[in-house]
DNA sequence: CACAAAACTGTCCGATCGGTCAGCCCCTGA
DNA sequence: TCAGGGGCTGACCGATCGGACAGTTTTGTG
């Protein structure tokens, strides 16, 4: 074998990556790297210092981009930063959707176990009820914002009492979906 | 010791529970949650059927109150959906808060390594400008909102070129942060 | 062609995981 | 008093993980 080296870690790299959005960094091996690059095991470590070597790489352009938009942001005031934080923040996720899903895929994994079988039906029915029953793309997107964007908010410590929480939350979801909520 | 039997089993799922939402299902092991509840790993497994049992017996009300609310929305069409859909799902989440921790902490512990190292700070500054630096309640949740939602659409296949999405992610994120998309 | 460096392999290792099992303790009721 | 069963333990098991390492093949170079 002895392919090119600089090529042959890109192979690794792609690879990996694909798995980690795959599965899960976790619950990808070492060993399911090598069978499908096609190489042993000990041959993925002579080129990495290791499996978190591995990752490290291959989220550190993501890591930059961020600090990168964080600095450009950082001399932006009040309403002023808005727009251009949504704007960067959605070109960052864009552009390294790869990485993206490296992160968040754990999610899907959880969702695969036994206890929650199921849920993955009943979640896209709750699409369909934000949405409207519609097909419009938009629509889509915004259900699917939603549906991602009130556990997010349920796992972070928010210091807001609960019925607060729950208005607010309505109240922006609504505002997500383009439905107006000022209304009875 | 020999306490009482379903006293000792509730106790377990508690603290599986806390243990769970704190790291994540994967990276708790019975060790843990047995040395933290003060017994052996045997007599976890000796009320439970196994590990993946404890998980299910913590979701399952969390489960079958999706369940319902699936079968309430099931018979509203269109536009009538979506407000029940939305308050029923929030509800669900703020009730069963604690379970969807567990599904979603995931990320957090992701977030934990090395490779990603210094990213909390910078989301966090990040949220600061979706809320235009304001230090109100309902616009933090609804950055929060934002900081979540655009990652999961990213993570999910959806059927619309890079720009499109773009353009529509960066609308329905003003929408929730309360700034009105429609201007130049 | 010779030889050193690079590339790579097979094998082994310690750690940790979920789970099993024989047996001990102790309360209960006949 | 003593059998018996529920509650529980410590020791152990096989599987799997990331990683280390000595040794072998391949490559580049004088």
């Amino acid at each position: 074998m002895a392919r090119n080296s600089s090529g042959f870690r890109r192979e690794i790299l792609e690879t990996a990556s694909r798995l980690f959005a795959a599965t899960s960094f976790k619950a990808t091996s070492l060993q399911d790297i090598a069978r499908e690059v096609g190489c042993s095991k000990a041959a993925l470590l002579y080129h990495f210092d290791g499996k978190d070597a591995i990752l490290t790489e291959m989220l550190t352009p993501a890591v930059e981009a961020l600090a990168e938009l964080d600095t450009r942001l950082a001399g932006l005031a009040g309403d002023d930063a808005v727009l251009p934080a949504v704007e960067g923040f959605v070109d960052l996720m864009l552009r390294f959707r790869s990485a993206v899903k490296i992160i968040y895929d754990d999610i899907p994994e959880m969702l695969r176990h036994p206890a929650l079988a199921g849920v993955p039906d009943k979640t896209d029915r709750l699409i369909d009820a934000f949405a409207g029953r519609s097909a419009d793309p938009e629509a889509r997107v915004a259900a699917l914002m939603v549906l991602g964007s009130v556990p997010v908010v349920g796992a972070s410590p928010v210091p807001l009492p609960d019925e607060e929480l729950r208005a607010v939350l309505v109240r922006c979801a609504l505002r997500t979906l383009d439905r107006d909520p000022t209304r009875s």
